[in-house]
RNA sequence: UGGGCUGUCGCCAAGCGGUAAGGCACAGGACUUUGACUCCUGCACUCGAAGGUUCAAAUCCUUCCAGCUCAGCCA
């Protein structure tokens, strides 16, 4: 991280540096924090801002931070996604090792604190079932009513709470549950469940227990354990702080972690939602989690954006507790910033259109020595072949022209980038009135580099050689999302969120492209290749931002 | 409608009683062998609203309004 970036950081979500500031003043020597994913899915990008508050907090204040598997629930979580989450992780930036924990090894201990609670009277086995509880449970604004096994004595808790261990009753057929308060206005403060019966086997403990902890006792707990002192989490946990004091407090730990919440961060234009997303997965219109149109970390790296553009963005974007929903054009702004100085900038042309440049020589080929960047000469050069038919962008060529129009078109002279000034003089149209191919002639005095300028031209094309030219496949991502104000979710998908140009032709040097490259398609925007396809498929990662206005 | 939280420019976001930072976006202009980059310039007499306290309020008080959120043996 830049040390711009950290002082944005410093320079937001105060309301987090003051707590942390007088803690370390008081009763803390070192702040510890930590990011606790479900192993459950794909992170994304919302993910990576808890990822990225958690951790850059911790090494701004000299601390040390963890990442926690938190596998309480092996209905859900998969042994795929605990290496998922830890590689995206690592791509972000942040390293890991011996800082990977699980939730499922303190199983024992959070089973001796439960006993613990037991012994103090402060937590009961309670037989109802799922719908008598849900119905004893009240409602917003309706208290609800005392379980009938509530006064149970601790020795029966004892007795029940062991063989509910030990496997003597049927999944769901009772809970452990903590003694608070069924009138509370916290609905997490009704006796809540701290173990339920559940036959699963564990991806790390396997079939060693059958019950397991639920999130609210289970997650204090494990930070006390860890000797976290800052638990920093998104909003929709903040009425679960009252819990989460709850448990720690009737318990014995060195440390007591402080929970502090902040905002989730959404962005516009895109989906964040797993059941959306799974549900476009399965529909076929996108292309799995790494699909590049989302922002979940894998779909962002298989776009081509840079970590440290990823960074950078969730820095600038701030801390706060007001929900925000950052424009898209923001995180794109970071992606062109980085990918800027180490692109090669190269021609390829998307959507081609054959010239024919009359007064070359035919079979002749010039060389061109042109350089990947016009500022990083570490970039270095490549060779460019220029030939008597070549083709150019079929957006750059227009027949009846407006004024602002300074490409090609009809008696207009253009530059052709690092080669000749060329004028049209004429075109050839297909039966159907399709222009086809278009007439030039060069003027050899214009060559690129040779110092005479006899006059100016407004515009520069790029172009690539008809006979060298390696043909490509270019994918162009957009905006998953419309907004559209009468739609039942006020968005709908882009129906152009991907738009594939099968016959891209690109110069010589990108039949040599590796995954490590990064370019700049000239006027095109940023591009790598695709990860998930052989040969040469590039996919576009953000545009070029153009103040260009058509008619 | 009970509880909790939030409301500063189109979007993020500083500000914490002394007279509205910054970034993105946008709009002009300069430069340009990428209509890119870069560089200038502009962009909230006003802080959800209304009252009040004060010499002075986005900041304090009161009321109101709006949005988000909570009733899993999910996390």
């Amino acid at each position: 991280m830049s040390d711009d970036n950290k002082h944005i950081l410093m320079e937001t979500g105060t309301f987090i540096h003051s707590a942390i500031q007088e803690d370390l003043k008081g009763r803390l020597n070192a702040l510890h924090t930590r990011f606790p994913p479900e192993p459950g899915g794909f992170l994304h990008i919302g993910n990576a801002k808890a990822v990225y508050i958690n951790f850059e907090l911790a090494k701004i204040y000299g601390g040390t931070y963890n990442l926690r598997m938190d596998d309480t629930n092996p209905a859900i979580e998969k042994a795929e996604f605990v290496q998922a989450i830890q590689d995206d992780i690592r791509w972000l930036g942040y390293d890991l090792d011996g800082r990977l924990f699980f939730a499922s090894n303190y199983f024992d201990k959070l089973y001796e604190c439960a006993v613990t609670l037991i012994k103090k009277g402060l937590a009961f086995v309670c037989d109802l079932t799922a719908e008598e509880m849900r119905a004893s449970f009240g409602g917003i604004d309706k208290a609800g009513t005392d379980s009938p096994y509530r006064n149970r004595s601790i020795e029966e808790n004892l007795d029940l709470f062991t063989r509910m261990k030990n496997g003597e009753f049927p999944d769901g057929a009772k809970t452990l549950r903590a003694k608070l308060d069924m009138a509370s206005p916290n609905m997490n403060m009704r006796d809540p469940v701290m173990y339920r019966i559940t036959r699963q086997t564990h991806s790390n403990t396997g079939d060693k227990w059958c019950i397991y902890p639920m999130y609210d006792f289970a997650h204090p707990l494990q930070d006390a354990i860890e000797g976290i002192t800052h638990s920093l989490c998104s909003i929709e946990f903040e009425e679960h702080r009252p819990i989460y004091e709850w448990y720690i407090s009737h318990l014995d730990f060195p440390i007591k972690p402080r929970q502090i919440e902040f905002a989730k961060m959404s962005i516009s234009n895109t989906i964040m939602g797993k059941r959306h997303i799974r549900a476009l997965i399965a529909e076929g219109k996108y292309d799995g989690w790494d699909d590049p149109r989302l922002v979940t970390l894998s779909g962002m790296r298989r776009r081509g954006y840079l970590p440290a553009s990823i960074r950078e963005f969730l820095g600038n974007t701030g801390v706060s507790k007001a929900l925000s929903r950052v424009d898209f054009g923001m995180l794109e702004y970071f992606v062109r910033e980085h990918l800027a100085p180490v692109s090669k900038v190269v021609m390829a042309v998307l959507n081609p259109l054959k010239v024919i440049i009359e007064n070359y020589p035919e079979g002749e080929v010039e060389m061109l020595t042109l350089p990947f960047h016009g500022d990083n000469e570490a970039l270095g050069c490549r060779e460019v072949p220029f030939s008597r038919e070549i083709y150019i962008e079929r957006e750059d060529f227009m027949e009846t022209p407006g004024k602002k129009f300074f490409r090609l078109a009809p008696g207009k002279e253009v530059r052709l980038k690092g080669a000749y000034y060329v004028t049209c003089t004429g075109i050839v149209k297909d039966t159907a009135g399709n222009i086809v191919e278009v007439r030039c002639t060069y003027d050899p005095e214009t060559k690129s580099g040779s110092g005479v300028e006899l006059r100016k031209v407004k515009g520069t094309l790029h172009w690539v050689s008809a006979k060298h030219a390696v043909p490509i496949k270019a994918m162009l991502y957009d905006m998953a999302v419309l907004d559209a104000p009468d739609a039942p979710d006020g968005i709908i998908d882009n129906p152009d969120s991907l738009i594939v140009m099968p016959n891209a032709l690109g110069e010589p040097c990108l039949a040599d492209a590796t995954m490590d490259d990064r370019f700049q398609f000239m006027r095109n925007g940023y591009f790598c290749l695709d990860n998930k396809h052989e040969g040469l498929v590039f996919n576009r990662t953000v545009s070029l931002k153009s103040s260009y206005k058509k008619s």
